[in-house]
DNA sequence: TATCGACATGTCAAGAGTGGAAGGTAGAGT
DNA sequence: ACTCTACCTTCCACTCTTGACATGTCGATA
């Protein structure tokens, strides 16, 4: 159900469309709420039903822009504040770290090896962005700049972790 | 899909239930792949049907004993060696400090300060864990190990992150 | 012997997420 | 004038996930 709050969050700063807020996802949001075309459109429907957001503009080629709507925001405060984060992560990575006893030590260690060289590119990756965004105080920067550093503490931990789990698999 | 593959995994080691890889989920694997009742017999029967797995014997109260086939196996081994882990992954924490800036800095602070606290209770808990089970050299102990291990790296990221951005928010 | 808790499975509705097809317009460049 | 690309939306079929309800049995114990 974030993927509602998702989209009136992103509405806070400046009406959009929804090829708009469907390339907001797949650039900023990607890596911590993927979301695809046809969720957004529809979502977006059932937000303007709700009067959680309104169309403020027609634009060519049947473009809707949507505006967050005072009630829109105050929804997206009471999530923020009332409710509690979902906290249930799924990792298919992980899930099959369980299972590496049905494999070899010697494959059991390339997964390994795989899952770091995996999270250090994604670190890397993190690492430049970070580099070429220039950070001011703006609200939107701080948020952003705080969203940056736990992906490149995320991957490093990663990273670490599979070099270090890589040495208890015996050399069988 | 992983649940799929999860539960050939956990039928690995010795044959069970649908009951008893319920309890499978909601203690070993909770962490790492959540599933509902409903799911897993669903999918046990699915599982039965191509032949994945077998029904091998027949308890009190209905109880129907499930045991992998040489075809379960293989398929689990091609999922591990040849399919790649999914990666995306859905975060609700990070997804809201994307709009933290709606609230006050001091909502915001709160919000991180909760989500340390949070951190830190299940970082002791995994650690507790850590020290409660006596480890061995067989195949499950080593990898319940290791993803133990990312349990608790990852719980301690997450506090020390939640602490550091606490202090990134603007005091005013 | 009654009953209660743990054991055990099945089903259903609704929502969330995936992937792709289909349909169409505006504008920029050749 | 033409075509191509980027823009923009809608709809559909499918799978996955959640939560709840329904149904019943075994075994211990009061």
């Amino acid at each position: 159900m974030s993927l509602r709050h998702a989209l009136l969050g992103l509405l806070v700063d400046h009406p959009a469309s929804g090829y708009d807020l469907l390339k907001a996802f797949d650039t900023s949001l990607a890596n911590v709420w993927p979301a695809t075309q046809s969720q957004i459109y529809g979502e977006l429907t059932k937000l303007a039903d709700n009067g959680l957001i309104v169309v403020s503009e027609q634009g060519p080629r049947g473009r809707k822009e949507y505006t967050l709507t005072d009630t829109g925001l105050a929804e997206l405060r009471r999530w923020l504040i009332e409710t509690e984060p979902q906290r249930t992560t799924r990792s298919d990575v992980l899930l099959r770290v369980f299972f590496l006893g049905v494999l070899t030590p010697q494959q059991a260690r390339d997964y390994l090896d795989s899952q770091a060289v995996h999270a250090a590119e994604l670190h890397a990756n993190l690492k430049a962005l970070d580099a070429a965004i220039e950070w001011d105080d703006e609200d939107l920067s701080v948020y952003g700049r705080i969203a940056l550093e736990y992906g490149q503490r995320f991957t490093a931990m990663q990273q670490e972790w599979a070099e270090w789990a890589r040495t208890q698999v015996r050399s069988t």
